[in-house]
RNA sequence: GCGGAUGUGGCGGAAUUGGUAGACGCGCCAGACUUAGGAUCUGGUGCCGCAAGGCGUGGGGGUUCGAGUCCCUUCAUCCGCACCA
C-alpha cells in the first residue's frame, strides 16, 4: 500500500451467489460455475489489487536475461501486450469534452472517418443526443448483459448504435460521427477508438455495415490509389506511402507515425504512449483458505497493521462457508478486529500470494523472525533450474516474477529475475477409447463398421481395452446398464476408436501408475517415463512399450544374480573391453544429465547392460559403477544391489564415476568412404594417421577402383575421424 | 488473424559441432529351449528389387565435396493469444 502497489477499487467480477466467490473466466462455462453449475452473474465489487502493471515494461525486458523456451517467452509477451502508439484527445463538437482515443497508427488520423465508443464509455450518456438516446440505451444494455460465450461465438457480427455526436478530427477540424460498439472493449487502451476503416479490418467492416465512408490514406509501395468502395479487405498493413494526409503526405508510414506524434505534440494534442494489454492482478478472494490482509478499517479507510502484530492468522470460524448476507468467511468469525475493535479485513490472498514466493522461503525455511534472511538469500540468490509445466505462463510465472522484482527494489533480494533457467515438461495425456451406440439400442458396433449406423460415440474405460480391442466380458460386468449389451463384431473382435485427450476420469482414460508399479515395479515405471521421449514432449500415455525397460531392468539383475538367484559377482580386474564399454558410459550419461536428456541416458544404460551380458562381465570394480550411474534413474534396484555389493551407507552418498578418456581411446578408426557424398564402404585406418595417407589408402583399396572406374577424381576430402568423400 | 513449436521406419524416438540417417526400445518375422508360454535366448527387420542397384528425414527449390541439420518457399499438425485500436 505505502508503495501504491496494492489498491482496493471497485472491479466487475463474475459474481456466483450460490458459492459466494468470485470466478475466474475460465471458471465459468456458458453462465454457470465450472463447479457445481450455477448461475454467475456479473457484479461490481470491492477488491484488492495488485499493481502489476507498474512492471510490465520491465517484465518484459527481463524476459531477453532468462533462459526459458522461447515458445513461453512469447506466451508472457503477449500476455503483456506492449503496443506502441499515440493518444489523440478528438473535441466532441458542443461539448467542452475531449474524447481521448489511443492508436497504434497516428499516421492515419487523416483516414478517421468516425469514431467508437465502448458501450461502458463514461461519455456515452452525456453526449447522446435525445433522438438517438433510445437506440443507444437499448444497444448499452444488450451489450451489458451479454455472456462472454455470446461475445465470443458472435465475434464476426457486427453491431452498434450512432450517439448522435460528432467528433472533431484534431489534424483537419473534420466533423465525424461518434458510434458505439461493443467491438470496442472498455478494459483496452481508453475504450474508445477514431476508426479508419481503410486501413484496419474490424473498422472495416464496421464501415461496410453501417455504409460509412473510407478514405484510403495509405498506398502500398509502387501502386496507386485505388476506390475503396471496389475492395473486399482494408490494407492493414504498416508497408507503404502516405496519401491525401496533410503535410506527411508522401512519407513512408513508419516516418509519418513519428511525424504525426511530433506534431500532436507540439499542438498539445496527443502524445506518444505506450499500451499494455496487462491488467492489474485482482488480489482478493472470498474464501476462508488463504492468507488474511493485515489490513484494518477506520471511518472505510483501510490501514496496515503495525509490523509487531504480524504475523495475523486466520480465525476459528463455525463454517468454511460464506455468510448468509455473502461476506466471505472470515465475518463469520466472532473476534475478526484489531486490540482497538476496528474491524479487519474478511476477504483472504489467492493461491499466487503464496507461491509467488515460496522460493525465497526454501532458502531459509527456519528462520523464525522473518521471510527470509539477507545471507540466505545473497548465498542461494535465485532457482538455477525451474522445471514446471507451460501452463503457469501466464499466471504464477508472471506473477513471481513481479514479486521477486519488487522485492528486488526493496533491496531485499539480490536477483531480479527469479528462475534463471526454465524447463517445461511435457503432460502425458491420456488415450481414450470410444464405443459406438447404435442409437435407441444397446447394441455396439465395432469401429469400422460404425458408417452403417446412426451411433453415439462413448468413452470406454481404457482398462477394458488392451490393443483397441474390447474386453466385451470386462464391458458388459463394469456397468449394471450393459449387462446384455449386444455387439457387432468385425474379424471376431469389436474395435474401439481412439482419442489422445487429457486424462480425466470422465474420459475413462485414466491410467492408474498403481497397477502398472504392482505389475513391473516403480523403477521400471519411472525409466519408462524417461525413456518415453524428450522431457519437454506432450506425448499420449502408451504402455506398449514397458515390457522393453521391465526386461531391460531383469537383465541388469541378471549381471549380479545367475537364474538360481545366486550372488555371480566377482572380484576380478576389468579388461580393457569392459572398461570401455563403463567408460562410454559414464560419459555418455554425465552428458545426457546435463541436457536433460533422459531417454537418451537410459538407452545407454540398456547398451551398457548388453554389452556386459555379451561380455559375460560380472565384475564388481566394472559393476559397482554402474550401480551408482543409474541410481538416480532407478533408485530402489540401485541401492539394493549396493547394499549386496558390500556398502552399507546409501548409494545417494557414493560420487558420480570419473570418466577417463584413456580407456575409450582407440587406435584405429573405421572410416566411411563416400563417392560424390554416398557412402559406399568402410576402412578401417589408423587414428593418427595423416590426411595425405588416409586419401592415399582411400584410393589404393581395390573396392574404389569399381566406383572411380575410368573417371577423373577431382577431389578428396578426407575429415580426420570423420570421413573420407571422393568426388569424381 | 498474430505468435510459438513440431514434421524422420508399422510405433515411441536417436543422430549434441554441416560428416556413416534410423541408436535404443516396442511391434513384426524366423528359429532354439520348453508339457506350455504372456518366461528366456539367437538371428532378421526403412522402402522397392531375386540380385546388382535404386529410392529415402512433409513437398518444391538453393548453398556445399557432403544437408534431417543452413537459406528460400510451401503444406500439415499441435499449443498460446485474440473484436487489443
Amino acid at each position: 500500500m505505502n508503495y501504491r502497489l496494492a489498491y482496493l477499487s471497485d472491479t466487475w467480477v463474475n459474481w456466483c451467489p450460490e458459492l459466494g466467490t468470485v470466478l475466474a473466466n475460465d471458471e465459468v462455462v456458458n453462465g454457470l460455475s465450472e463447479r457445481g453449475g450455477h448461475p454467475v452473474e456479473r457484479k461490481l465489487m470491492k477488491q484488492w489489487s495488485l499493481r502489476i502493471t507498474a512492471y510490465a515494461q520491465r517484465l518484459l525486458e527481463g524476459l531477453d536475461k532468462v533462459d526459458w523456451f522461447e515458445s513461453l517467452k512469447e506466451m508472457q509477451r503477449n500476455w503483456i501486450g506492449r503496443s506502441e502508439g499515440a493518444g489523440v484527445y478528438f473535441k466532441v463538437d458542443g461539448y467542452k469534452d475531449n474524447l481521448l482515443v489511443f492508436t497504434t497508427r497516428p499516421d492515419t488520423l487523416w483516414g478517421a472517418t468516425f469514431m467508437v465508443l465502448a458501450p461502458e464509455h463514461e461519455l456515452v450518456e452525456k453526449i447522446t443526443t435525445p433522438d438517438r438516446k433510445d437506440a443507444v440505451e437499448k444497444y448499452v444494455t444488450w451489450a451489458k448483459n451479454r455472456s462472454e460465450r455470446e461475445r465470443m461465438a458472435e465475434v464476426k457480427t457486427v453491431t452498434g448504435e450512432f450517439t448522435g455526436a460528432y467528433g472533431i478530427n484534431p489534424v483537419n477540424g473534420e466533423k465525424i460521427p461518434i458510434w458505439i460498439a461493443d467491438y470496442v472493449l472498455a478494459g483496452y487502451g481508453t475504450g474508445a477508438i477514431m476508426a479508419v476503416p481503410a486501413h484496419d479490418s474490424r473498422d472495416f467492416a464496421f464501415a461496410r455495415h453501417f455504409d460509412l465512408p473510407i478514405i484510403q490514406v495509405v498506398a502500398k509501395d509502387g501502386e496507386k490509389p485505388a476506390d475503396p468502395a471496389t475492395w473486399d479487405e482494408s490494407y492493414d498493413s504498416k508497408e507503404g506511402k502516405m496519401i491525401n494526409s496533410g503535410f506527411i503526405t508522401g512519407m513512408d508510414v513508419k516516418e509519418a507515425i513519428k511525424a504525426t506524434i511530433d506534431f500532436l505534440e507540439g499542438k498539445k494534442i496527443g502524445h506518444g504512449t505506450v499500451n499494455f494489454r496487462l491488467r492489474d492482478a485482482i488480489f482478493s478472494r472470498q474464501r476462508y483458505w488463504g492468507e488474511p490482509f493485515p489490513i484494518y478499517y477506520k471511518n472505510g479507510m483501510p490501514y496496515p497493521l503495525d509490523e509487531d502484530e504480524l504475523p495475523l492468522k486466520l480465525p476459528k470460524v463455525d463454517k468454511y462457508l460464506p455468510t448468509e448476507k455473502g461476506e466471505p468467511p472470515l465475518a463469520r468469525a466472532e473476534n475478526w478486529k484489531t486490540k482497538e475493535g476496528y474491524p479487519l479485513e474478511t476477504n483472504t490472498m489467492p493461491g499466487f500470494a503464496g507461491s509467488s514466493g515460496y522460493y525465497l522461503r526454501y532458502m531459509d525455511p527456519g528462520n523464525k523472525d522473518e521471510y527470509f534472511s539477507k545471507e540466505a538469500n545473497e548465498y542461494w540468490r535465485d532457482v538455477d533450474l525451474y522445471l514446471g509445466g507451460d501452463e503457469h505462463a501466464t499466471g504464477h510465472l508472471i506473477y513471481a516474477r513481479f514479486w521477486n522484482m519488487f522485492l528486488f527494489d526493496m533491496g531485499l533480494v539480490c536477483e531480479e529475475e527469479p528462475f534463471k533457467k526454465l524447463i517445461n515438461q511435457g503432460k502425458i495425456q491420456g488415450r481414450s477409447n470410444f464405443v459406438y451406440r447404435i442409437e435407441g439400442t444397446n447394441k455396439f458396433v465395432s469401429f469400422n463398421l460404425r458408417k452403417e449406423h446412426k451411433t453415439t460415440r462413448i468413452h470406454v474405460d481404457v482398462n477394458f481395452v488392451d490393443n483397441d480391442i474390447l474386453d466385451t466380458d470386462a464391458f458388459k460386468n463394469g456397468r449394471p446398464e450393459y449387462k446384455d449389451a449386444e455387439f457387432i463384431l468385425e474379424d471376431g473382435k469389436y474395435i474401439c476408436g481412439w482419442e489422445v485427450e487429457k486424462m480425466s476420469k470422465s474420459k475413462h482414460n485414466v491410467v492408474n501408475p498403481d497397477e502398472l508399479m504392482e505389475q513391473y515395479g516403480a523403477d521400471t515405471f519411472r525409466l519408462y517415463e524417461m525413456f518415453l521421449g524428450p522431457l519437454e514432449n506432450h506425448k499420449p500415455w502408451d504402455t506398449n512399450g514397458i515390457e522393453g525397460v521391465y526386461r531391460f531392468i531383469k537383465k541388469l539383475w541378471r549381471l549380479f544374480f545367475d537364474e538360481n538367484g545366486n550372488w555371480i559377482v566377482t572380484d576380478e580386474i576389468p579388461n580393457n573391453q569392459e572398461l570401455k564399454v563403463l567408460h562410454q558410459t559414464i560419459k555418455k550419461i554425465r552428458n545426457d544429465i546435463e541436457r536433460f536428456s533422459f531417454n537418451t541416458a537410459v538407452s545407454q544404460f540398456m547398451i551398457c547392460v548388453n554389452e556386459l551380458t555379451d561380455l559375460k562381465c560380472h565384475k564388481k570394480q566394472v559393476l559397482e559403477n554402474l550401480t551408482i550411474l543409474i541410481s538416480s534413474y532407478a533408485p530402489h534396484i540401485a541401492e539394493e544391489l549396493w547394499n549386496r555389493l558390500g556398502h552399507n551407507a546409501s548409494v545417494t552418498y557414493a560420487s558420480f564415476p570419473e570418466f577417463k578418456e584413456e580407456y575409450v581411446k582407440e587406435n584405429t578408426f573405421e572410416y566411411p568412404v563416400s563417392f560424390n557424398g554416398k557412402m559406399r564402404f568402410k576402412l578401417e585406418l589408423p587414428v593418427d594417421m595423416p590426411k595425405d595417407e588416409v586419401e592415399k589408402a582411400a584410393l589404393a583399396d581395390e573396392r574404389s577402383g569399381k566406383y572411380i572406374g575410368d573417371k577423373q577424381v577431382r577431389k578428396v576430402i578426407v575429415v580426420p575421424k570423420r570421413i573420407i568423400n571422393i568426388v569424381y
